[in-house]
RNA sequence: CGGGACGUGGCGCAGUUUGGUAGCGCGCAGCGUUCGGGACGCUGAGGUCGCGGGUUCAAAUCCCGCCGUCCCGACCA
């Protein structure tokens, strides 16, 4: 490809609606641009790293006994209603909708449960035709409340996902365990740094699902992983070592008054004691009676680990009035003297012999107040969320968070699907089963950004060689040489032939401007023929993602080229 | 959905407070000089100032409504 030619203008300035790296580069180096919000569109050299992603997934599925196939985008809501998605996804506002001339209420694929199952029910009714795996690449349309960081979550956007179909859960658990292998060699050959992580199961329960995140500053989630072992969960599904012994010395009850001090911040300031040592009550309804989740003052609870620990409970915050009909003052509640509360409280609180907490008594706190002696806990579960250097419940050692991109989700459904969508097959007793699902979802549009996000430093991007749109651009330094020009010719069509691709950035434009685009542009290996190399016969080798320069003789310079790339991950 | 900010040539911005001929840098076109890390000079093209209404002799600027975009949060996976 020569550059002359090339749809795509470098931007020296950033838009000012972009500020994710990822974005800000992808936009910048000319790959992609934006239509509306959550939409775009990709430029020639953003659409050869999507299709290379998407390559490679598509190698991956394949070899791991998946077949692909495509499913339409236009979605009648018939199957959505039944499986309650459509009323669900309708309440978040996420399904795209639209109607035809009849006036059928149609959708956009958000995904495809809805879609492949019926499918598979229709064409296969035997246990001798199981299992299946089925996949697409398609793109994906959810109308987000709030597309953000370019294509790290837009709206429309490029997936794979892939639907397994076993006769029982043993049969799920190879086919999943296979999915979670091809991830891995997906992610691997996307240069991706990242973790497979265990993810909040939901509220069904007992569904087995893995995150696949690659650590990057702009990340949305927060994640959980051991310094030392190879431990590694979602926040929302973190768990940290149970604590051990209990602490501190048992005290007597005494009621101290703490005006207008409802905060944790409040009490422990006004009285001069460690947040440790509060006992924070915080109060729910579940199905419409009253609930107390207690955990320490220094500690955050995590609602979806009470909802989970509740479930199939309607967890629900109290609001002031609830206070009131509940006879509880907010901010002054304690676990102590409450009758006909259900009282569910972190592990963490069995260490602690006494405890600072509401007296519920407006204004009012109770100190010394113990475990055991002056309340009763009805349950104790792990409800708070893990914090920074907590220990890690696999090995004891620290955990630490970070922000991570979710570029995979593999999830065991079971037959959540089949069942509510009637999808069986006759089993080898001859009886009617439902079908063992599994799906698995990875964002090939957000592998792109994700791998921008890893691979990019202050000068632009610095793909790694699977993802680069082009391999080589060799750079004519000076256009007014005619030895140069041949040279540069002659370098760009050798590589061609040789299979590489390459740009050569034959424009009329100062040598700078050609390097800094090639920097910003990422491509793995910059060759630089120019006047002064081919006085000492020489052409300028770089290598983008380390900076490191070399010289190659002007004959070898197509063999040095094809080494360094060899060598490149 | 709650909070905040912004909308002026392709990109980045000034001008709005205090109404009075629409500007700057980059980019783009032509000519010349340059030429190994975003060169310089001269000349030039390009703008319904997001849209609609209102106030006014006069609106980018003031008022009302709408639309769009981004950020934080909620939500989602």
């Amino acid at each position: 490809m020569r550059f002359s030619r090339l749809f795509a203008r470098t931007l020296r300035d950033a838009p000012a609606d972009a500020e994710a790296p990822s974005h800000q580069l992808l936009v910048r180096a000319a790959y992609i641009r934006q239509l509306i919000s959550g939409i775009y569109t990709f430029l020639p050299l953003g659409l050869k790293t999507l299709r290379k992603t998407e390559a490679i997934v598509r190698e991956e599925m394949n070899a791991a006994g998946a077949q692909e196939l495509l499913m339409p985008i236009v979605l009648p809501s018939e199957p959505w209603k039944i499986t309650g998605r459509w009323q669900a996804y309708a309440a978040e506002q996420l399904m795209f909708t639209l109607k035809d001339r009849a006036g059928r209420e149609l959708g956009l694929g958000p995904t495809h449960e809805e879609i492949v199952t019926p499918l598979v029910a229709a064409e296969f009714e035997s246990y001798r035709d199981l299992p299946v795996n089925l996949y697409q690449i398609q793109w994906k349309y959810r109308d987000e409340a709030r597309p953000r960081s370019g294509l790290l979550r837009s709206r429309e956007f490029l997936m794979k996902d892939a639907y397994s179909f076993d006769r029982d859960v043993e049969g799920l658990k190879e086919s999943y365990a296979s999915m979670v292998e091809a991830y891995k060699r997906v992610f691997d050959r996307c240069g991706l740094t990242y973790r497979v992580v265990e993810a909040d199961p939901g509220l069904i329960g007992g569904d087995v699902n893995h995150e696949f995140m690659a650590p990057a500053e702009v990340g949305e989630d927060l994640f959980v992983r051991c310094t030392n072992c190879d431990y590694a969960a979602n926040l929302e599904a973190a768990s940290a070592a149970e604590p051990g012994a209990r602490e501190g010395g048992q005290e007597d009850l005494a009621v101290v008054e703490t005006p207008g001090r409802a905060t944790v911040k409040g009490v422990t300031e006004f009285l001069g004691v460690d947040p440790k040592a509060l006992l924070k009550s915080l109060a729910f309804e579940v199905d419409g009676k009253p609930v107390l989740a207690l955990v320490p003052g220094d500690r955050e609870l995590n609602e979806t680990k009470l909802r989970r620990a509740l479930a199939p409970g309607e967890v629900r915050m109290l609001d002031d009035d609830d206070f009131q009909k509940h006879g509880m003052i907010k901010g002054f509640v304690g676990p102590q003297d409450l009758e006909g509360v259900q009282i569910v409280a972190d592990h963490r609180v069995r260490s602690r012999a006494a405890w600072v907490t509401g007296a519920n008594k407006l204004d009012h706190h109770t100190t010394g107040v113990v475990d055991g002696r002056d309340f009763a806990v009805d349950r104790y579960e792990d409800l708070a969320t893990v914090a920074e250097g907590d220990p890690c419940p696999r090995c004891g050692r620290s955990l630490e968070i970070g922000r991570s991109i979710e570029v995979g989700h593999t999830f065991q459904l079971g037959t959540r699907y089949s069942e509510a969508l009637k999808a069986t097959f006759v089993d080898e007793d001859g009886s009617e089963q439902p079908f063992v699902m599994g799906c698995y979802g990875i964002g090939v549009s957000r592998v792109v950004a994700a791998a921008a996000e890893q691979h990019s430093d202050d000068k632009g991007l610095a793909w790694p060689k699977a993802l680069a749109p082009y391999q080589v651009v060799v750079i004519v330094v000076n256009g007014d040489d005619e030895r140069v020009v041949a040279e540069a010719e002659r370098v760009y069509t050798e590589l061609g032939a040789r299979g590489v691709e390459v740009v050569l950035d034959d424009r009329e434009a100062a040598a700078g401007v050609k390097f800094n685009d090639a920097d910003l542009m990422g491509f793995p290996v910059q060759v630089a023929v120019g006047k002064r190399g081919i006085k000492s016969g020489t052409a300028d080798l770089k290598r983008r993602s380390t900076g490191d320069r070399s010289d190659a003789p002007l004959p070898g310079v197509t063999a040095a080229v094809l080494e360094l790339l060899e060598s490149l991950a």
